[in-house]
DNA sequence: ATGAAAGCGCTAACAT
DNA sequence: ATGTTAGCGCTTTCAT
């Protein structure tokens, strides 16, 4: 007979020093083949009520923890996902990090964080340890231009969130709806009376072909505003984007050119403008008015309030889970491309 | 003899769809066994050189991964980590996870991400999940106030950061040296002028016991300055502290009582409090002075600036990683407490 | 209802 | 220098 004792102290075995027990030791002391308890543990059912209860009450009572490394190996999955993001101290991908841990958990998958710092090599070193800890999809806000053929291992399924390598039409994509966002905070300045715009692009090889761009341009043609490319400046990625907005728009207005609008493709970067603007001793939005992008606190937290795009991370983060675990079990997935919404709050520096 | 085919096309076989290969793969196509491949692949020396030239062509020639969940069955041992924050929106264990992650990469583990919500089931069930997946060593944010053994696995080293669980003197803490810290803000207030200086603790099922607490006291003590504890208010953790911190000082504001410094023990309540003072028309600091806890975004954004208490995460963060290590590897870790030093940062709100 | 045994990919002890 | 083999903990097929 396998012995009871301690059956009803749970988890408090005698010998505090709880060895990890495995199945086979559950057998071993239950009587029954290691078989029968990976079916009992595992609801498969196939046995005596009267055999489920034994093992269920051993299991519990000596602490039983099934090794997952085990599991994973013999069935090819791990319930594991990998999370890539360029910084995670970062309000807006905290947020994204938040919401995609607790879909995750919600559906039984842990995640790995890893933080690629922006560095391109330490993004590919990720994919591959990714791969090798045998995640089963990995969600990626990725620094890459273009995800390589190299870099992709053993067809885990990807889903990119946010930012995306280009030239890949394989690789799902939740992006907000980048172009409308930005045609929406440039006309917002607009309407609010603003002519001479700036734009603060992010850093990226070509701006041009840049969605917020794409907006921003769309916005000055529809109400016949001609786009000056003085008014377009590029923060380099060197700094953190609030030091060098701050600098920019510091050079910017030592131009002497007009100036009564600034967009900026993100809250940090506008929040550097705004530090700008008020060591010019310019005032906001009396002078200059100003929306950023994110609705992060660098936006909600400053006095004036900064204007912004509420971007929805909570449907970016979920969108990319529903995708991914859609893909995991060889779901259809609808569309590659998903398009989160976009609203703009108006703030102070808008007003 | 193995076949060389696509060899010099590196990670871009003939079939697109790349199947994992094995180390028995690896072994079929080069004609030499399977612990031989082992060897090389792992650096441990035994082979010719040629043998090793062969091997790690072919492995880099077919994108060979290894398999971790088959190396850590094998080995007992993950290079993986579990770490359990309550909120990881939140900017100081945002910054917190940034600088776990970052010195776990450096160092080869991996870390799984859990967001405990601040609830106490939920930990629990990470701590169990956590073993599931055979982590090597579990960084902990705790909400719990007691780590009792039933929800602690198999001996996997714990380490607490920040907060940490009551009643236990086995687990390693890091944490900021908090009775001086609070001193170090009260004090300040104090050599400001403020005589009537509220006290808002986090939320705590006893608040006397606390550092925070216990620094407020000494500096009014050392001051000689009597404690009212009318002046000591408290969150609910309810609501975000903010939410609360406004609430409860509007109130407090309500019933006349003199008020000229405010200590919350923490930004976002200092910025709650902020708030409250300025519906109230109060002005700070001229009229109450204010001074928050950790040196996150909510004190350096608003305007006034918050006065704070830099906690040095990333020294939490290495001081905490750096002793799991330890555990792991088995090796002395020295004292059980790890304190950091903090230091006072002077902003507008206390000017 | 239950058991025996194979095998997931890997490492290491023990051959040779 | 290299090969053979056992076994980590688990699920599952095939018996019984």
């Amino acid at each position: 007979m396998y012995n009871l004792y301690n059956l009803n102290k749970q988890g408090d075995n005698m010998d505090n020093h709880k060895k990890k027990l495995s199945i086979k030791d559950i057998a071993a002391i239950s009587g029954v083949s290691i078989a029968t308890v990976s079916r009992v543990l595992n609801n498969k059912g196939g046995y005596s009520k009267e055999t489920e209860e034994k093992i269920n009450a051993l299991a519990k009572s000596y602490g039983y923890v099934s090794n997952m490394n085990a599991k994973s190996l013999r069935e090819s999955k791990s319930q594991t996902i990998g999370l890539i993001v360029p910084d995670i101290s970062n309000d807006f991908f905290a947020t994204l990090a938040l919401h995609i841990e607790n879909y995750s958990a919600k559906h039984n998958y842990s995640v790995f964080i890893c933080n690629s710092a922006n560095n391109v090599q330490k993004e590919k070193d990720y994919f591959k340890s990714l791969a090798s800890k045998c995640v089963d999809g990995i969600i990626c806000i990725s620094g890459l231009n273009k995800l390589t053929e190299d870099i992709i291992y053993n067809d885990i399924p990807i889903v990119c969130i946010d930012r995306y390598p280009e030239n890949n039409k394989t690789i799902p994509r939740i992006s907000s709806d980048d172009i409308h966002a930005a045609f929406l905070a440039t006309e917002h300045l607009i309407k609010k009376g603003c002519r001479d715009i700036v734009f603060i692009s992010s850093f990226t090889a070509d701006y041009e072909k840049k969605e917020r761009y794409l907006g921003y341009k769309k916005a000055l043609d529809t109400y016949g505003i001609p786009l000056d490319k003085n008014y377009i400046l590029q923060t380099q990625g060197k700094e953190p984007s609030q030091i060098e907005a701050e600098i920019l728009i510091t050079d910017f207005l030592k131009t002497q050119r007009r100036i009564d609008g600034i967009f900026a493709s993100s809250d940090l970067a506008a929040l550097g403008a705004l530090y700008a603007l008020k060591r010019a001793n310019l005032k906001v939005p009396e002078q200059v008015k100003l929306i950023g992008f994110d609705n992060t606190l660098y936006s909600r937290l400053p006095t004036p309030s900064i204007s912004t795009i509420e971007r929805n991370p909570k449907m970016l983060a979920e969108k990319g889970c529903e995708v991914l675990l859609n893909m995991i079990q060889g779901k259809d997935i609808g569309s590659i491309d998903t398009i989160v919404p976009v609203v703009l709050v108006e703030r102070e520096s808008s007003k």
